[in-house]
DNA sequence: TTTATATATGAGCAGATGTTCATATATAAA
DNA sequence: TTTATATATGAACATCTGCTCATATATAAA
């Protein structure tokens, strides 16, 4: 819900909401997690599978999914001693997805 | 329109592309020139408007309009000595105020 | 030309970021 | 327990970022 208190500006941002935007746009700001989340947008993938599939070190691709998760933008399930990670946040998919496409197109 | 070309993985991007929405996504990563983006969301301003608006030195402010300016995201016309900065992507901005949106109600 | 106002720019700096290497931890099988 | 496989983690390092200060540039008025 909103707070009902005057901003310094009326168009300006709550300092909560200007964080947690840039903090998503970070989190969607490089190349390498940019990959990851666009390969699991389709189906959930183990951590050496995504090494692999991007030719990414299996220490930046637990970096980054450590990074994801934290964020809360990428899940996982075990199964052994594998990890099999998947997409946790449609909105933020969602805005990558369009933006990806918006992209092709230029 | 796109390349007909494999790639290495069928559903890894192509290099440019993965440039192309980087780039955007940092330039919405970082909390001055999300506000100053929102600010210019709904009208044009003048470079001393938006610093006093955010409370952002004129240097500070002129930088992140010369790197959002670079990357398309706005556009000026000039009248005397002054400048007016107004929004210049429709789909960036409209990513932006869906993301702020979203974070409103979290 | 001189002066004032508005904006742009370059250098310097502190802090953040992304990758890599080496190694630790966790689970399962032998 | 030992061994193998999968993943996580910490330190080190180079690079990038964003801010600030001082100053340059541009336009207009006097």
């Amino acid at each position: 819900m909103n707070k009902n208190i005057q901003e310094k500006s009326v168009d300006d941002l709550d300092e909560e909401v200007l964080f947690l935007v840039s903090q998503t746009f970070k989190a969607l700001g490089d190349p390498s997690r940019i990959r990851i989340l666009n390969l699991l947008s389709k189906q959930e993938y183990a951590v050496h599978e995504i090494s692999e599939n991007l030719d990414l070190k299996q220490s930046t691709v637990s970096h980054q999914l450590r990074f994801l998760k934290n964020m809360r933008l990428v899940k996982f399930r075990r199964e052994g001693t594998t990890l099999f990670y998947s997409q946790d946040d449609e909105h933020v998919m969602y805005v990558l997805q369009q933006t990806i496409e918006h992209a092709k197109h230029m």
